[in-house]
DNA sequence: GTAGAAGCTGACATCAGTGTCAGATTCAAG
DNA sequence: CTTGAATCTGACACTGATGTCAGCTTCTAC
């Protein structure tokens, strides 16, 4: 599929496409004419970048870590470095840290929330 | 206590205390020579607003949902608008969302240093 | 009162991913 | 061949919280 197309079905932009490509994230043939060309497979691919943009991981943590990643048909094409075992260790804690933070912060709306429906439920004058 | 000291036991610079509060999300007293004074229940409310920061919302929202928070002896200042609630829903969603990300995220790490675990007890070559 | 630490304001820089625009090229369908 | 949609590259802007620096003032303790 063409650039349009993923972007649509991973719900990205075209620019964001191209500039993981120029990070080394995202690979594609191209077409005679210089177009790229993606597998069906780039669509999880993509996702799974952005799942980890989220998370926090830069650029070239990112490229580090996809290729030790295990396929779906098979193990992964290399394996992580004591090195970086070290800090996708950290990252996780990082991650872990956030996830507190974000059940923290939706406790609160939800508290917010409540103390508002409770009124609405009053009917409040 | 001073920034100085608020900064250190929020874990916080001082910087982005100044910032808060030119935000609307903290107040402070002011000694006769224009120094900042804070109350001891600042070091939560710094620590809230980072929470929030953190699940991706903006100072604007803060500082309007920051006055319908109970407070730990008694109720809100101020009941959430039926437009405020409508946003912090949205927030809300946005934030399981983020969850979501997280968890999986941390997955994809757990699995590469998982892999990388048991390469190291089979002593790779 | 004096020295040094701490605080004040204001301005500019940074980060990294993304938006956006311009101008040129390619693709696909008539 | 032609035309319009899609894509290409490259450059610049932005966002928004935070870092950092300069120059000045205030506080605290001797």
């Amino acid at each position: 599929m063409r650039i349009g197309e993923l972007a649509a079905r991973a719900g990205v932009s075209e620019r964001s496409l191209r500039y993981y490509e120029k990070q080394g994230l995202l690979s594609s043939d191209r077409t005679p004419g210089g177009h790229r060309e993606y597998l069906e497979q780039a669509v999880d691919r993509v996702v799974l970048i952005q799942a980890l943009y989220a998370a926090g991981l830069h650029s070239r943590k990112i490229a580090q870590l996809l290729p030790c990643m295990r396929d779906a048909d098979g193990g992964p094409n290399e394996i992580a470095t004591p090195r970086l075992v070290e800090e996708l260790t950290e990252e996780r804690e990082r991650i872990d840290g956030m996830i507190a933070d974000l059940m923290r912060s939706r406790g609160v709306l939800d508290q917010i929330i409540e103390v508002a429906a409770e009124r609405v439920e009053l009917g409040t004058p």
